[in-house]
Parts: C-alpha cells; sequence; structure tokens
DNA sequence: TCTGGGGTCCTTGTCCAA
DNA sequence: TCTGTTGGACAAGGACCC
C-alpha cells in the first residue's frame, strides 16, 4: 500500500436530484425526488431537502410520498445526467490516466499515476481545484475523499458530504475506522451485518479483533478473508481503468402482476429483443442466457442456459429464453421479468453451432411459447425490429413526464410540473433564468411540443447536447 | 411500507471425466 | 472392474453496490 493519500474518490453529492435543482431554478433549496412514479417505484436519489423528511435512496415511492408530500417527483432524466457525467469524468482525466468510474456520479482517480500529487499538501490541493473546476463547469458539487487505498478515499468522501473535502491522514486509519459500525466497510449489506451483529461484532474493531480463522467460519473464505483485512485498513486492490464487462441484461417490473401466460411468452421475446439490441450495441456475444422471473410474492428465481458457443443471434436468445420459461410456474403473476446474457466474448461472431442447436429446439416442436408474437420474426432471425419495442401513441394521447423540458411557441422553454385529466401543467423557467412562473395547458395544445433539456452552466451548446432528448425516456413499461 | 434496474462476485450443489 | 478423489463446468441463489 502507499505512503501517500493519493487515492482520489469523487461523488457527486445527491447526483440526479441536484442536477434538476440546477436544470429548475423553482426547486432549488426545495425538496426533490427522483426515481420511478409508477406504483412499484422507488427513490433513485432525494435532495438534502427531501433526505430531512426521512426520505432515501431504494425507498418505496409511495413510502417517500407520505414522508414529503410536499416534494417535487420527478422521472429520472438519464440522458442529461450522462452528459453532465461525462464532463466531470473529463475533468478526471485531465488529473491522471487511472480513472475507475463506479457509476454516473463517482469515481476512483489514481493521482499518483497520475503525477500531479505524491504527498498529503499536493493531493488536497488537487482535491480542492477539483473541486471548484466541478462546480464550474456542471454548476454541482460534488465531495472528494483522499487516501492511501480505495476503501479509505471512499470512506473519506462519504464523511466529507456533503460538498466537502476529507483526507485521511497516513498512519490515523485504524484509530479512525475502529469505533465505526461494520457497515462502514465496503461488503458489509443488511445480512452481512445481521450475521455480524449475532456474533456480537458491531465495530470495525471488533472484526480485527475476532481474528481471521473466525471471520472466514462466520462469512466463508473469501468474504471473511477481506473483511478481515479491510478492518485493518489494508486494501490492495488498484484503481483500474478499464473493466470487461461480464453480462448484459434487461429486466422490467410490471404495474400490475402478469398472471396470463401468454402475455409472460411475449414480454419474455421482448425482452430478450432488448437484451441482444444492448448485447450488439456493445459489441459482445455471450454463451449463456439466463431467464429471471420475480413472483407475486416477490420470490425470485433465475434459470440459465449455456449455448456451444457465443451468440448475438436474436432469434437464438429468444428461443433460450422462452425453453427457460416452460420450466417455470408462473401460475400465482409475475411482477418482474428479465432476460441476460453472459459468459461475453469480446467479439462477434457467426454462431453456427447455437444457430443450429435452435432449429432443432425448434424443429422438435417444443417451443410452445414461440406461437403468435414471435412468429413474423422467424424469417430474418439476425435482424433487429424496434418497431416491435415501442407501443404506437397516438398524438392525442401524448404523454407529458414529470420533469421533462417542453417548449411552447408563446412562452418559450419550460418543464411539465404535473399532467392529469386532460391538462398538463408547465413551469417556464431555464438553468440561467429566476423562478418562473406557472401555466397550464390542454395535453393536446399544438403549441406545446418536447424538447431538448438545456445546459446547466455558460452559454453555448456544448456538442452531444442536442443527443439528449432520445437518452431521456422514461424505461420500458414504466412511467 | 412493500420493495427499480443494471451490474459484480461468491457460495453451494450437481454432474461428469480423469 | 469397482471405488474414491479431485477438479472443472455449469446452474441457481444470495448479497452487495450505485
Amino acid at each position: 500500500m502507499r505512503s501517500a493519500p493519493t487515492i482520489l474518490h469523487l461523488d457527486m453529492d445527491a447526483f440526479y436530484a441536484s442536477a434538476e435543482q440546477a436544470a429548475k431554478p423553482s426547486l432549488r433549496g426545495k425538496a426533490v425526488v427522483v426515481g420511478g412514479l409508477g406504483p412499484r417505484g422507488v427513490v433513485a436519489t432525494a435532495s438534502y431537502e427531501a433526505r430531512r423528511f426521512g426520505v432515501h435512496s431504494a425507498m418505496p415511492m409511495g413510502q417517500a410520498r407520505r414522508l414529503a408530500p410536499n416534494a417535487a417527483y420527478l422521472v429520472p432524466r438519464f440522458g442529461l445526467y450522462r452528459e453532465v457525467s461525462e464532463q466531470v469524468m473529463g475533468l478526471l482525466r485531465e488529473l491522471s490516466p487511472l480513472v475507475e468510474p463506479l457509476s454516473l456520479d463517482e469515481a476512483f482517480v489514481d493521482l499518483e499515476a497520475g503525477g500531479v500529487a505524491d504527498d498529503e499538501a499536493s493531493a488536497r490541493a488537487v482535491g480542492e481545484r477539483l473541486r471548484s473546476d466541478i462546480r464550474a463547469v456542471t454548476g454541482l458539487t460534488g465531495s472528494v475523499g483522499l487516501a492511501v487505498s480505495k476503501m479509505l478515499a471512499k470512506i473519506a468522501s462519504e464523511e466529507a458530504k456533503p460538498d466537502g473535502l476529507r483526507l485521511i491522514a497516513p498512519g490515523t486509519e485504524r484509530a479512525l475506522l475502529g469505533p465505526m459500525s461494520v457497515r462502514t466497510l465496503p461488503g458489509v449489506g443488511p445480512a452481512t451485518g445481521d450475521h455480524l451483529r449475532r456474533a456480537g461484532i458491531m465495530t470495525v474493531e471488533e472484526i480485527a479483533e475476532a481474528g481471521e480463522d473466525e471471520l472466514v467460519r462466520l462469512l466463508g473464505k473469501a468474504h471473511g478473508g477481506s473483511l478481515y483485512a479491510m478492518a485493518q485498513a489494508l486494501d490492495e486492490r488498484p484503481v483500474v481503468a478499464e473493466r470487461d464487462t461480464k453480462s448484459v441484461s434487461v429486466e422490467d417490473t410490471y404495474d400490475v402482476d402478469i398472471h396470463d401466460r401468454v402475455r409472460v411468452r411475449t414480454e419474455v421475446s421482448r425482452l430478450a429483443e432488448r437484451c441482444v439490441q444492448r448485447l450488439r450495441a456493445a459489441g459482445h456475444s455471450g454463451r449463456t442466457i439466463v431467464l429471471k422471473v420475480r413472483r407475486f410474492d416477490f420470490s425470485t428465481l433465475t434459470r440459465s442456459e449455456t449455448l456451444r458457443g457465443p451468440t448475438d443471434d436474436p432469434g437464438v436468445v429468444r428461443e433460450a429464453a422462452a425453453r427457460l420459461l416452460e420450466s417455470v410456474d408462473t401460475t400465482g403473476g409475475v411482477r418482474l421479468l428479465g432476460v441476460g446474457v453472459t459468459g461475453l466474448a469480446d467479439y462477434t461472431q457467426e454462431d453456427l453451432f447455437a444457430q443450429a442447436q435452435a432449429a432443432e429446439a425448434a424443429e422438435a416442436g417444443e417451443a410452445a411459447g414461440a406461437e403468435g408474437e414471435s412468429g413474423a420474426d422467424e424469417a430474418a432471425p439476425g435482424e433487429p425490429r424496434a418497431e416491435v419495442v415501442e407501443e404506437p401513441v397516438a398524438p392525442a394521447e401524448r404523454r407529458w413526464a414529470a420533469g421533462h423540458d417542453v417548449r411552447h411557441a408563446e412562452y418559450g422553454h419550460g418543464w411539465v410540473q404535473g399532467s392529469g385529466l386532460g391538462r398538463v401543467t408547465v413551469r417556464f423557467e431555464t438553468p440561467g433564468s429566476e423562478p418562473g412562473r406557472v401555466r397550464t395547458f390542454r395535453t393536446d395544445d399544438l403549441d406545446l411540443e418536447p424538447a431538448e433539456p438545456l445546459p446547466l452552466v455558460g452559454v453555448g451548446v456544448p456538442s452531444g447536447w442536442a443527443e439528449l432528448a432520445r437518452g431521456c425516456g422514461a424505461p420500458g413499461g414504466q412511467e
């Protein structure tokens, strides 16, 4: 492990909610909750104002609404967040070639590899400059942790939140970690936390005192061993810039449980199609097809099938998923279906083995699930069929998703504050304006049209912003 | 209260071949 | 020939993370 605190962890503060507040002046200082707005939605991010009411990530949206009935509830706009994230990651890459993004709003940076810091003072200076650069470029705040390892840098940034910087000086790590809850350590979630608590282990110090043998006995070799090391502030994991994707999957939770077996088959077929589109877009093929089913009682099961060779053929994946579905009892109803591909190859190839296998299966007539919906596609198994994925929506039934940008012929740029009963309420404001006024229109008002998000900071339109509108839709099947 | 979506990694059990 | 061992591939589930 290195001797200077030159691993940097950046964590943007309440990222999605903060981006929405930056885009919508009237929401600044207010409780904002971003997440799925359907009956089974959960909170993705809550602004710090909303957190004061007890709202937090992963909480069911219904519960959030009870706790903070007056908060603004918005659907995520991933296109906007991706664009802001790219700006932030760009700033990080100016510091070092070793940048490891963990998600849209989090990353590790190896400052030593970038030659920008080699001691405490220079690392702190780099961290402070980064925070001010992020604010200047995006208008948002991020918290920075600096330490000698990834684990400690992450703990430091958590301690720095919101809008701060924390450096853990080398030599002070164990004293700092000792009294902390076991849940502070990465990899300790509710289940492991409970497990440890039942063994009388509540703090990091107690993990270290328990000894490696006891930890391995309690949690298994890999988990117990790594936890014991982390409790002693030992973490040798390097910052890795490029990580290979291991799997690609898509899943949908349905607003109402599906009982109809034919509908279940249709949904699995659509998911397989979407999954292959993603797989191909990433330039991958894969050998193992996985079907995921969450039933009415929230019990989740997976079924998988490994082909003789990797495939990116939608027909092959569809047929495999359909075969897997035949082994699952869905009579009580299903709330979620998913299709995934693992065992990825970093190349694509004509997959004669798998195609032959699929053809055999089809000939054997076992594809009861292939009736109806999938029949029309058999002629061209290699062709994507994007048109099937989208439900046609008549212009008169236009949906105005809460939080999305719109433009009115007379009043200009604004965003949807809410809609229903044939009316849509729009607040007319932009990132650089004062809080704007609200007006209500008919949902079929021809003067009103969807618009692209505006940059959060500055004048001019950076490249890529024009692409945003297409990336901002809610996930399929969601409102 | 009632639990998203997209991932990663680990453990356990089974089967099969050497 | 039979039995036991070992190890790899695979399948399924669980925990965790953001």
